[in-house]
DNA sequence: CACCTGCTTCGATGAACGTCAACATAGACA
DNA sequence: TGTCTATGTTGACGTTCATCGAAGCAGGTG
């Protein structure tokens, strides 16, 4: 069980930027489920802690980072730990053990989705 | 007290796209401060029912929408209210009262940051 | 004025969340 | 084998949150 396989919206897609769960926000109305998907990323990184653990990984040489280099977020380790892993049950990030340490990596294709779900589009304004 | 005034990160910014409140998540790892900040408007969007409200006013003909076109969500009255409440106060949306109704419009430059914050950096992959 | 409609605020309740201390597990090394 | 270090898991506690019904407020209409 080291690789996460609960990305729960978005297929890996191996072309581009993967299809994300949803229009853009200002395209239409999201309906029940949709948001429901959507809103499960957003909460996830609707915490401050969560959201320091993510930026370290993902500003981590190589996209990627062992716990012992990003734990000191001001909280104790077993939080950390306990971070991780709802960011991992969000697809936000991936989790491999090589020997001693656990090393997370981000999903790309999630930010890239997020960031599409932001785009303005051509309803709005 | 019809329009917000707690936008909590971003300056208005005249000009074009605003002074986001944080970098790129990839650029380098968030501050704890930067990390508070943020996170409110990701929780803010972290909810379900906040989500579709949000779509809603978002994709509504001139960006804006009275709560009596919105407010079919699945949850009580008071609940709807409740919800776009948070999203003023998260600086994600702003109210106007015109007559017998109540106008909620999006703000754009919000969007436009937490889109900035999404992307890809340099450091990335 | 009275009445109705649209929306917000108040108070309460049950669920979800963040946090920690303590324990458990996995690998490295002697 | 034993021990040490690095992580993950469990259980409990206090706080925050989403939701509702009821009451309150504002504006329009008679």
């Amino acid at each position: 069980m080291s690789n996460t396989n609960v990305l729960p919206l978005l297929e890996p897609a191996p072309g581009e930027t993967a299809a994300p769960c949803c229009p853009p926000l200002t395209e239409r109305p999201f309906t029940a489920e949709e948001a429901e998907t959507a809103a499960r990323m957003f909460k996830a990184l609707g915490d401050p802690v969560r959201l320091r653990l993510f930026s370290a990984v993902a500003s981590h040489e190589g996209g990627e980072a062992c716990v012992c280099d990003i734990s000191d977020v001001g909280v104790s380790q077993p939080t950390v730990s306990h971070h991780l892993k709802k960011l991992k049950e969000a697809g936000l990030l991936t989790s491999e053990r090589r020997g001693t340490w656990v090393y997370y990596r981000v999903e790309p294709s999630v930010l890239a989705a997020m960031g599409k779900l932001l785009t303005i589009g051509p309803a709005a304004v």
